[in-house]
DNA sequence: GCAACTTTGTGCCCGCGTTCACAAACGCTT
DNA sequence: AAGCGTTTGTGAACGCGGGCACAAAGTTGC
């Protein structure tokens, strides 16, 4: 048996999809000033029933106290481990367009570990241009400096049509997680990882519940 | 009984979330010239399996031909009625900085019905500016504007200190369908969606992930 | 017109995740 | 020190969604 106080072992998919929205539960009750929290309170800030939060909690061991609650800062400490946030986590972002740019100059994504060590695009003009204090890399440089800056993590920012050759591109690099912003489907190895963003399907999913609230009358039986 | 060919009733939700990655995939397939497709084809350029598209399909009807497959535009056209997309979905955006004004620029968002209607921000320096075709509106005009433009879908890009409050305003407006692009979770009445774009999350969640890739030995027990 | 082949549509089963209910553990009060 | 109220942690029940297997239905070839 072990003394480890920590197993975290098998965390479920969908548990660590709502780490993150605890933690920043978390920095914001620690924001006004609170040290400890109950289940009740920390759920309600991150928008879950406080039994899916400390069955959540106990995946990643058993850090609350018992008539007492959390202990707001070691929660976020412990929640960061799981997730891995205490190392540093050196992304670069391709595509310097609208949305590259807004990626790059957001500050939430200093958070935890993250900051943006390098951003590229293919158009020459833009070579050299700053961008949230970093020079724009030719698509030229991206083996190389994700090898030097040991990148791990790497965003998609381009047109769909470029997408799937800047992601071979990037995996070739050695990245191997991966966050898409282009409408579509991209082809990987099964050791990488990705996560795709994409503005049309969340529009689409409002469309569709917008579209019932409006018909309600035939709801029961074919009309 | 119905003679209606089409029942489309109790959609799942994770069907939904998949129907509009379907109609993109589809969009692909024309594009191509190509006019019929099998369920086997449609799922490989979707990214899922052929069971689960042909499962998801047949929420919304039997629209294919066996032995045959789908054919391209009827489907599509079908897809894009259950979803609610031939109709008009007038949009405001709130919050014109850097993510707001590349969502204002972004052209996918004129897919299916979508355009965006209005544009918002608090700062009086900026109103009047032209975003994509469309002047900066001050707060004041947001509920007007709204019922005049029949506006049913807000996008909110501000800071999450004042997401709250935009919230308040676009719902008190009779908005009923939210894109939250800000890091909190909105509170809003019963009747009103909320969708929440989260990019620290999804990094959060790719880090996890890498994390867990670059420590495999240690994976059977505890150390 | 029949047989062989292809592809769709769906009933069934299984696994995951959410919620419920409750026991265990802790602090506080007396 | 003992009892009481509070809150955590978890076993168990339940419901949803995904995948398998197969029947139904249509096409093609002869
Ligand atoms: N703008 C948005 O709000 C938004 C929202 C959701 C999704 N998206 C998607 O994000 C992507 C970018 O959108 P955008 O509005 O910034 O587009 P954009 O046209 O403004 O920018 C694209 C940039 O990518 C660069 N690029 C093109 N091909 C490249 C390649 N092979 N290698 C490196 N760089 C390359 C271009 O030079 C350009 O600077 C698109 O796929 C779009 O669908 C955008
Ligand atoms: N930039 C990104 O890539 C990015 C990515 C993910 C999430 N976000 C989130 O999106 C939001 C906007 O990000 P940004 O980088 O565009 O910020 P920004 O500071 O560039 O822009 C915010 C805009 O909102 C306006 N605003 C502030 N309060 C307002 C109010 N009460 N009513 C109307 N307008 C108001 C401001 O005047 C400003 O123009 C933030 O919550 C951010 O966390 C941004």
């Amino acid at each position: 048996m072990s003394a480890d106080p920590a197993i975290r072992r098998d965390i479920p998919d969908a548990t660590v999809a709502r780490l993150p929205e605890y933690l920043r539960a978390l920095s914001d009750v620690a924001d006004r000033g609170i040290s400890s929290v109950s289940s009740e309170e920390l759920a309600q800030a991150a928008g879950v029933r406080s039994t899916q939060l400390r069955k959540d909690l106990s995946h990643l061991g058993s850090y609350g106290i018992r008539g007492v609650g959390y202990e707001v800062e070691h929660l976020a400490l412990e929640i960061s481990r799981a997730l891995g946030l205490t190392q540093d986590w050196p992304v670069a972002i391709v595509g310097m367009g609208n949305l590259g740019r807004a990626l790059a100059a957001y500050s939430g994504f200093a958070t935890g570990g993250f900051h943006v060590a390098a951003v590229f695009d293919e158009d020459a003009a833009l070579a050299g241009a700053l961008v949230a204090d970093l020079p724009i890399s030719p698509m030229t440089d991206l083996a190389l400096l994700v090898r030097e800056r040991g990148i791990t993590i790497g965003v998609i920012a381009t047109p769909a049509a470029s997408a799937q050759s800047v992601c071979n591109a990037l995996v070739e690099a050695g990245v191997r997680s991966l966050l898409n912003f282009a409408p579509l489907v991209l082809v990987v190895p099964d050791d990488v990882d990705v996560r795709r963003v994409d503005l049309s399907t969340e529009l689409h999913v409002l469309a569709f519940h917008e579209q019932r609230k409006s018909l309600p009358p035939e709801l029961g039986v074919a009309r």
